[in-house]
RNA sequence: GCGGUUGUGGUCUAGUGGUUAGGACGGUAGCUUCCCAAGCUACCUACCCGGGUUCGAAUCCCGGCAACCGCACCA
């Protein structure tokens, strides 16, 4: 498959439309928006809630331990403490008064303190600048100081006692981990098992930018994986010939930021990255690339350095799509080892102990192999990458099943037309899908409208479908990719639409 | 957060102190139309918010909000 089609839109005018068709728009936006907070209309809730649903045909496909929780979006402060969000998730700053520029704390401190910053009180940190860094590095002038640390958390209170706080979660992960200890009994006691949660996460982003890129509330969908780094094997041989679009660590130390395609079984022999690994790695790419249907070409896994990821990851792969909307390759998701940190540190915070006995006797604590999906943001690369130009028309090239509609129903006359047309959408309603029926203007305007709306099928009756002859019975479907027309009759329809409708499943091995 | 630019119907835009705020596309209703935004008629919708200057502000000034670009940030 090659790429899109036509002129790309930039962000402006992929939002523009996105806005007039009622897919989202800005939060609150008759007081002027709220920076970072978007709402999606008809559209746009019906296309989040298919792209969740296929994550959830797909990812929990892979395995019958794969489960789905719906925990709560507050944590206490307690769970924000132990796993290091409270401590960590600032970013100590300094600024410039003279220039505003401002800079990593641990980067201006180098010379005075190589081990870095982590763990010091914004107050320490302010006294490490004044004795150590006194001038500026770009300006020269003797302004530096440190603002009040500005941690990315929503707090709040929480119950009538004061001094009590929660907090808006900042990833939906932490909820998976404080469920192991219960969904461990739940699951009857094996590994690996994988805990799922697809929700909103909150961040107050300093700046939110792009649209649906870097958000304030935004919706996550991620699987963590508990399982036993000394034994979980996995059904390589499934995708062992994959070829994965890899830009790997080691070649950008030495420059090459390039894509090699690497098949699993390279990726395994020659990097050493586990099978398990590999495995859900290839297995996410196929999601990217079949289910959501980016192209290849716009595809690549990035492994993030050590110095890049976040010092628990023993192995961090960023999924990155390239968007013309958003200038280049952006982050869509990712696939991280994070060794046993979480369940460690939970272990600590919460005193309960979260290791367990494998089968073999063994006491452990569980490793975790985590997915994450952002939905807004592969929402928004559908738009990037399947909202085309072509020619005249503006076409939404969704796959069907991730369509927000499914069917359009036309009476080719408004009159003559629309009692037979209007028994049809029915029955197809009855099939579950949501059908839209329009007999405004004439047949050409509609098709227009459904094309960039991104229905896939439309279903006109005419003269033909009532009148007797061979053809009495009979309707039109017209495929929204290419415009063709099918004749069948209606009773077949049902039949003939259903299978496009169908969310892919990942092989399993036999 | 900092600096710059910008803000007119749903969308794109004209308007630089006094306009019935104009157009295009769009939408709605009707007519017409037997398959791809045609045509005819009528209608619909806007000066981001709040102050100020002025006889008079969409227009000038200040503040806020938001968007875009750059810087920084993105555990």
């Amino acid at each position: 498959m090659g790429g899109r089609e036509g002129r790309p839109m930039n962000s402006d005018e992929l939002y523009a439309l996105l806005r007039r068709r009622g897919v989202l728009w800005p939060s609150s936006e008759i007081y002027g928006g709220a920076q970072g907070l978007y709402d999606y209309g008809p559209l746009g809730a019906a296309l989040k809630r298919r792209i969740e649903d296929a994550w959830r045909a797909w990812f929990l496909g892979l395995s019958d331990d794969y489960y789905e929780i719906d925990p709560a979006e507050l944590l206490p402060e307690a769970v924000v403490r132990a796993s290091g969000h409270l401590e960590n998730f600032t970013d100590p700053e300094v600024v410039c008064d003279g220039c505003h520029r401002a800079y990593r704390a641990d980067t201006i401190l180098e010379s005075a303190r190589p081990e870095g910053v982590d763990g010091l009180s914004s107050e320490a940190i302010a006294d490490l600048v004044r004795r150590f860094a006194p001038r500026c590095p770009a300006c020269g002038a003797e302004r530096l100081r440190v603002p009040r640390p500005f941690n990315l958390m929503f707090g709040l209170e929480f119950g009538a006692a004061a001094g009590d706080r929660a907090y808006l979660r900042p990833e939906t992960a932490q909820n998976s981990y404080l469920a192991f200890a219960r969904m461990w009994e739940v699951g009857r006691k094996a590994l690996p098992l994988g805990i799922a949660v697809v929700g909103k996460a909150f961040r107050n982003e300093i700046a939110p930018r792009q649209i649906l890129y870097r958000l304030r509330a935004f919706t996550q969908a991620e699987l963590q994986i508990f399982f036993d780094p000394e034994r979980w094997t996995v059904p390589i041989d499934v995708v062992r010939h994959d070829a994965l679009p890899l830009v790997l660590a080691r070649r950008r130390a030495a420059g090459d930021e390039s894509i090699h395609p690497t098949t699993v079984e390279a990726l395994v022999r020659e990097e050493n990255v586990p099978e398990f690994f590999a495995y859900h790695l290839a297995m996410a790419h196929r999601f990217y690339r079949d289910v959501l249907g980016y192209p290849a070409g716009r595809l690549r896994l990035f492994e993030k350095s050590e110095t890049e990821r976040a010092f628990y990851n023993r192995l961090q792969f960023d999924v990155e799509v390239n968007l013309d909307s958003l200038g280049g390759f952006r982050e869509v998701g990712a696939v991280h080892y994070r060794g046993d940190y979480d369940l460690s540190r939970h272990s600590a915070g919460s005193g309960r102990d979260l290791a367990v006995t494998t089968g073999d006797g063994r006491r452990i604590v569980p490793h975790v192999l985590e997915l994450t999906f952002g939905v807004d943001r592969n929402l928004w690369a559908l738009a990037d990458l399947h909202l085309v130009r072509d020619g005249e028309r503006t076409v939404w090239k969704l796959p069907p099943y991730l369509a927000p509609l499914q069917v359009a129903v036309f009476p080719l006359l408004k009159k003559e037309h629309g009692p037979v047309a209007r028994t049809i959408a029915e029955e197809l309603r009855g099939e579950g899908w949501a059908v839209e029926y329009d007999d405004a203007g004439n047949v050409g305007r509609r098709y227009a409208r459904v094309d960039e709306a991104g229905i896939p099928f439309a279903v006109t009756v005419d003269r033909e479908t009532i009148e007797p002859g061979p053809a009495q019975g009979t309707v039109t479907v017209r495929l929204r990719d290419d415009r063709s027309q099918e004749r069948l009759a209606r009773a077949r329809l049902a039949a003939r639409l259903r299978p496009a409708f169908v969310f892919p499943h990942p092989p399993r091995a036999g």
